[in-house]
DNA sequence: ATCCTGACTTGAC
DNA sequence: GGTCAAGCCAGGA
């Protein structure tokens, strides 16, 4: 059934497991599959997470800087941020504020 | 088949 | 501390 590889399907239940008001980056999920080089797949596989029939809280998916890379990516632009600012998160020049506060780490909530 | 680009990360200067 | 370059896998031309 995995049209796609079972690494994407992954990437989509890490990113649902993602608590509201929390966000994470593509090299912690990666790194939690094992593709810690291969963030650029994880970034690659939110680009079909828009197609996936269960939506993948894409938003809450940044970048290590904490910078809103996939923004434009959005169906809406600026979509993103409002999202994150709707779950309490602080946004600034498209930057997270304090997201080492809010950095959420699949390794962590999933218990080691 | 090659070359380039891309929602990234890390190491080095 | 910021900036540059290389590495990484997949997809499109």
């Amino acid at each position: 059934m995995p049209d796609k590889s079972d690494f994407f399907q992954d990437v989509y239940a890490v990113a649902r497991l993602i608590p509201p008001g929390m966000v994470t980056s593509y090299g912690a999920i990666g790194t939690y599959l094992g593709a810690a080089r291969s963030a650029r797949m994880v970034g690659w596989a939110m680009n079909n997470a828009q197609e996936q029939a269960p939506p993948v809280p894409a938003h809450r998916v940044v970048n290590r800087n904490g910078l809103l890379t996939g923004k434009g990516h959005f169906n809406p632009p600026c979509r993103m941020q409002e999202l994150l600012e709707k779950e309490g998160i602080v946004i600034e020049n498209d930057q997270i504020v304090d997201f080492k506060a809010h950095f959420w780490e699949p390794q962590e909530a999933l218990k080691i």
